[in-house]
DNA sequence: CTAGGGTGTTACCGGTCTGTAACTATGCAA
DNA sequence: TTGCATAGTTACAGACCGGTAACACCCTAG
């Protein structure tokens, strides 16, 4: 039996697991190879060995962080099968729940603020993964019989993305508050039009 | 007559100006001192005798966009007189022209993102003037006679912060490109109730 | 027992960062 | 002309950055 998954998985796991949390809390460029090897309990070398340089090591670290978001949706489906409604009343919740979990904002979104240049290689996967997120709230919303499923999907969206980085302006006592009788208003209101 | 307005402006101001212009183009992180000083035809030394710290200078920076931030709530007032409606009207226009002006987003939520330090001088200046645009757009909301002033001007704000992320990340032709219909549809919907 | 792959250690490279010291040049005002 | 504030120049300190080289150390598979 091994005594903590994080200290006795391998070196490349533990890692990556411990660059997501810095990148999270610190952001991108506030935080250093030796800082997060030395978190890790591993060394420079190492992570050399399994990321060929630092720009690889963050766009591991998004991708790791849209598969959690993967599995986000999947436990919509389990916890309400077939009841697509339902499952978007479950995202409301749960994004609901991020906006008061920590003051940090969306990773994708901050690590775009930070990575400027045009051409830099996590731009590409913030943009694919930021675009599949949307793509499944749409379908979402489609297939609870919503009308307009795109513009409620966007709304809702829009609100959230919002919501996540006020709370990192202002705080939690901010508007963010509102964030669920927004976008339960608006789920109501799509309702009340032609619904397909 | 001067020939120029940024090259024959005092030192202090053309750092400032220049200083605001590259923070906003390649992040706080992404720009060094050495870098704003040459930009801005002077140097390191006549930097630190204007402002203390690059700390202090981001502050300042911070303080100038809540200034001209400032100058576009009078620009309402100066352009519509007396009708708040119709300034609310203007600034969804306004914010529309924005999401279309450049990929990057707000300086001040892209500030909050990179300056993790819970007690960094900035996040106060950053909180405080994030808190000022939101009285800003509540009073007018509620001027305009419309009931619900402060979830309609929460609502209006976070849908805008949530499109100037969303830009950052996927572009302009993503979720933002529905701004203007959410947030004119949310006015209607809310002056379609009682008003006050 | 042995061979080899994964890992750790130390030291280093060249570059960049914020911030400072010491000195020089300029322009304006009395 | 003298005096002074402002600005420019060069050089540097001390720290950190991403990334690499060379070598010693396991642990396990054969």
């Amino acid at each position: 039996m091994t005594d903590g998954v994080v200290e006795r998985s391998r070196p490349r796991d533990r890692i990556l697991e411990t660059a997501r949390d810095m990148f999270h809390k610190h952001g991108i460029k506030g935080v250093g190879v030796d800082a997060i090897t030395e978190a890790a309990g591993t060394n420079k070398m190492t992570l050399y060995r399994h990321f060929e340089s630092k720009d690889e090591l963050i766009v591991e670290c998004l991708r790791a962080n849209a598969a959690k978001a993967g599995a986000m949706w999947d436990a919509f489906e389990a916890e309400f099968p077939g009841d697509k409604l339902a499952q978007v009343h479950a995202w409301v919740r749960k994004a609901a729940a991020m906006l008061n979990a920590d003051g940090r904002g969306c990773d994708m979104a901050n690590a775009a603020a930070e990575l400027t240049e045009p051409d830099h290689p996590a731009r590409l996967v913030i943009k694919e993964l930021k675009e599949a997120q949307r793509a499944r709230l749409v379908t979402l919303c489609r297939d609870a019989g919503i009308g307009q499923a795109e513009l409620l999907a966007d709304t809702l969206s829009l609100l959230f993305e919002g919501a996540r980085v006020s709370v990192q302006t202002v705080g939690t006592e901010g508007p963010s508050t509102q964030f669920v009788r927004m976008a339960e208003g608006l789920i109501v209101s799509f309702r009340g039009t032609a619904a397909g």
